[in-house]
DNA sequence: ATAATAATGGATATTTTTGTCTTTTTTTTA
DNA sequence: TAAAAAAAAGACAAAAATATCCATTATTAT
């Protein structure tokens, strides 16, 4: 459903969203074994969301990752999905065709947009904060 | 959503069930080019597709691919979508955790339970003889 | 200032997916 | 029986996704 360095974006937001809750800032050591990921692949993906403003920065001691309150407050499961694997999941056609639409439509383009848009209606209203209450509770789980 | 394997399979199929419908074997060629699709690749598709009795094939002249009435009669989106890309897409946690169910959810467990069971029911539901119907009324397209 | 810590950036490597090419096998027709 | 047509099979190539390594830069504490 979404690429990997997506699943690797959509849990390391969650784990640092956890421990900006907290005040605490993390390494990216601490995200990658908290989420089970590859250290220098899960770099690559923070300097993403980093530079799109997702997640924060500070290098030095005492540096590391962390969400802000004013954006964790507002940060959706859509907004790192868009980020990450852009939109063909929302627009693309099911068959892969460059233009399918609702005049020209592929076979199964009826089928698919009502599977698409509650994919994207879920995505839009699912909050990491949700997400991390329910790690705060013990209910789910990052690993394994 | 699904691999172009899949996705070139998905629409091989439906022209292939569209000419068997009419007692038309088809050609490689003719079929590549319908779904505008590479070649050679479609052929590894197509072979796959053959050996999983989803699709048949005869050498020679004369020879050709095309779905036996009684395949066609029962074959749906997702006997095509779990022979190329297997059940992932039915089961896989969201968050590609090894070990997530009801007992150990991921923290999107229970959000994407909904959208892959109604994507399950969708492939499962729509036979391919359904789509070819919508391509002879003109009403789809398996091209641009 | 210096050393230590942590992210950044760039290059490189590996794996998977997608795509191609060539030879072989089967079948039909002449 | 020979030639032609069509798929099968196997090796190979290119592209994309995933993953690693190393040198650089910024920040903090000593």
């Amino acid at each position: 459903m979404f690429s990997k360095a997506c699943e690797y974006g959509i849990k390391a937001c969650i784990f640092i969203a956890e421990q900006s809750v907290n005040n605490r800032r993390v390494s990216l050591k601490e995200v990658a074994s908290s989420i089970d990921s590859p250290e220098a692949y899960t770099s690559k993906i923070l300097q993403h969301l980093c530079q799109n403003n997702i997640v924060r920065s500070d290098k030095g001691p005492l540096g590391g990752f962390s969400i802000p309150a004013p954006i964790l407050s507002h940060l959706r499961l859509s907004n790192i999905v868009y980020l990450i694997d852009g939109d063909d999941i929302y627009k693309g056609c099911g068959l892969g065709l460059k233009r399918c639409n609702e005049k020209l439509p592929c076979p199964v383009h009826n089928k698919f947009k009502v599977i698409r848009s509650e994919l994207k209606e879920m995505l839009e209203s699912t909050t990491i904060l949700s997400l991390v209450d329910k790690l705060h509770n013990g209910l789910t789980f990052l690993k394994r």
